[in-house]
DNA sequence: CACAGCATTCGACACAGTGTCGATTAAGTC
DNA sequence: GACTTAATCGACACTGTGTCGAATGCTGTG
């Protein structure tokens, strides 16, 4: 089972291409392999020779669909992104309810997405380094998170929950950092990383002393 | 001003070039031309052809020295752990005199090896995902600072200093996590991050909140 | 001083991976 | 049936890695 797709699709009749495969597929079949590649080892020891080949295609067409590996990972990792944004909810919205609930189901579903596509997310995580687009997608991810928090730390500060203290905007970072770095150390199996059933709880600890204890009086 | 040593006598260019340098001084030329290429670009985007042209040899003289360029970051950043280490201090242990004051010491010393060697600490972060044996070393070094934290994080909590909480490990994992990423961030000039000049008071305010700040009551 | 042995050096090779070009095929269009 | 276009791949040029074996000079011994 090297081949992504075997034979006979049906011929679905969307557009003009009846063809054995149609280049959707084809694209499909890419990004299919190259999740499952990812699962099994970095994308640095991933080749557009292998990525053809479970594709059922040979190298130069690869690049018919993708002008790089690297392309396909962001292809990939903007499809989680996406996922990410539509299940963020509006837990920030509601901090006034209960404000560590609130944390917690701001936190929550960002551990979610990252946890059940672990592969791509760690992949981009590190291939930041190396590649400029994907550096450029992960800020941009991260940017909005960061906006996010602060103005909820802003809002709370605003109704008096919370003690003025640090820029809003820097401690959004920090935490925002962290959330980031302690995400891929427990699911990648580094050390040190908190387990995974403590991370969350762990890191809404952090979040409430930070944003809500006052330090020593 | 390719070659990090210029030969005194002039040899002929044709020819096995006239013992001139040991090899002690050859590999101290591959380190520092190492040190002064990571200041440009990442790791991954210098050859070691590259290394070797900069120490005025040829490439495969270079594998007489080291078994990859993995290896000679691998060789710089354990400097750069060493001169870590000595300059750690006992802040942690004068906690009960000024905790504030006492964990501002505990970090600063650690942001100030990463700033005055960015090149390097910056580039072994990076290749963590690409060597093993990098990796292997940050997780050691990373393994080190936890146990430290966690240590006196235990301390505070015994003498009614700090309340308890989560784990003290979880705690200590969590808050070098962010420490870890902030100062890569800062020092990359990463988007988003914090100014260099509020990076240490932020991440002491959030250490604080989180080790004594008591969440909501 | 000769010469053996060691440290050091590099040319040349084999190999793996990347990215491109031009020719070729087959599907759909007129 | 000729034309167009999406899709495909063989072959090539190039960059980088790691190894081998043959030089070359230095150092110490007799």
């Amino acid at each position: 089972m090297d081949s992504a797709l075997e034979p006979p699709p049906a011929p679905s009749t969307r557009g003009r291409r009846a063809r054995v495969f149609s280049g959707d597929d084809r694209e499909r079949a890419i990004l299919a392999t190259a999740e499952r590649l990812l699962g099994e080892r970095p994308l640095s020891e991933i080749s557009v020779d292998q990525l053809a080949k479970g594709a059922g295609i040979s190298r130069p067409t690869f690049y018919f669909y993708f002008t790089s590996k690297e392309q396909v990972l962001l292809a990939l990792f903007d499809r989680v992104v996406e996922e990410a944004r539509s299940n963020r909810g509006d837990a920030l919205q509601r901090l006034a309810e209960d404000e560590e609930q609130g944390w917690r189901d701001a936190i929550s579903p960002f551990c979610a997405t990252f946890s059940s596509h672990r592969a791509i997310t760690s992949a981009a995580a590190a291939t930041q380094y190396t590649s400029a687009a994907v550096r450029d997608l992960w800020s941009q991810v991260m940017e909005q998170f960061v906006v996010e928090v602060m103005e909820a730390i802003e809002s709370e500060r605003r109704r008096g929950a919370a003690p003025d203290g640090i820029p809003a905007r820097d401690l959004a970072t920090v935490l925002n950092s962290m959330v980031e770095r302690s995400l891929f150390s427990t699911f990648s199996g580094q050390t040190p990383a908190v387990a995974e059933e403590r991370l969350l709880e762990t890191l809404v600890s952090v979040f409430m002393g930070a944003i809500y204890g006052r330090a020593q009086e």
